[in-house]
DNA sequence: TGTAAATTGTTTACATGTAAACCTATTTGA
DNA sequence: TCAAATAGGTTTACATGTAAACAATTTACA
């Protein structure tokens, strides 16, 4: 295999062994230096990436939403919703409501406050994405965008593992 | 732009505003993906990423290093590697010892125990790369590694802050 | 109807990642 | 030669992310 660029960046002495496995990594380094960037200016904002993304889904839902609601699209662990949610409660960029007909529930609710930091942040953001991919050009960015879906394929089926092929259907 | 798989993974209830940004939101979701069931793995064999990352680095360069140098290839900041470093050393995968020559320096050297747990996972670790990304031809993983070395020269050239362009050669 | 099982969050224990302040040892330079 | 600037690491203060154990409610169902 030819010198690559990532090859030189990590600086390896010895080509990948695989493609398998220069694409793998070209994906986890690419992401680690644009998620550098776009914290960075969240950073400025006052909130994290983690932060943004909760604020943009209650936005996007426009109504009250239940913890694990938001966690699972968070497509996070549900433990750390928890102080997620209450950093951006005590910023009063969230409220929360306990359910009355399930009391386990609790509703997170976005505020004012939040919805205008959003909108603050949102031309900055767009400038960001441009600098970082804008120089890809139309066609590049959606043979990207379908080779990146095509790679996540292999996490759909629950690994196969059903334990018993005779039941269900 | 037509309904894409990433728009109803998020649930978008539109289309993205961008192809940029469909393909940036494609590029971070994907590696945080990979990077959960790569992280698992190291787990099972009582590592983290980073730690891998560190034993990777030392044996590779196959001869003790400055702790500087050996963030300077993880792409991290400072501080992180100070505690990074203890945790290994606590587990006995690498020692410390000060230069005496320059006594701010501190060498990093891996151990054999650690040699060993890197042989260990080499092949399961070979097989899931095969496994996220194996599916894909070899025609895209090429063009994918392509695409994602072109996406990250934007974060090339230090912003053209140049502060002084008359010195230095 | 009464108890086991499932659901929804929380808390606790660790390992990181970022930023900023510090401490020491070296190097520079007037 | 001696003070100021650098360089190499650490420490401290926060915000996350993962796993495991719990607590409070609700549901299911024998």
């Amino acid at each position: 295999m030819a010198d690559s660029r990532l090859q030189r960046e990590l600086r390896k002495k010895r080509p990948f062994e695989s493609r398998e496995q220069e694409a793998l990594l070209n994906i986890l380094r690419t992401s680690d230096q644009f998620q550098n960037q776009i914290g960075r200016l969240f950073r400025k904002h006052g909130l994290t990436s983690s932060q943004y993304n909760v604020l943009r889904i209650l936005r996007g839902e426009a109504k009250p939403m239940r913890s694990l609601e938001v966690a699972e699209r968070m497509i996070q662990v549900v433990p750390a919703i928890t102080g997620l949610i209450d950093r951006l409660e005590s910023h009063k960029l969230v409220t929360r409501h306990r359910c009355n007909k399930d009391r386990r529930v609790v509703y997170i609710q976005i505020t004012r406050k939040a919805l205008a930091v959003l909108n603050r942040i949102g031309e900055p953001l767009d400038e960001l994405h441009n600098r970082l991919i804008g120089h890809l050009t139309r066609a590049e960015l959606k043979e990207l965008s379908r080779l990146l879906e095509k790679a996540r394929t292999s996490l759909e089926d629950p690994d196969d593992r059903a334990p018993d092929p005779t039941s269900h259907h």
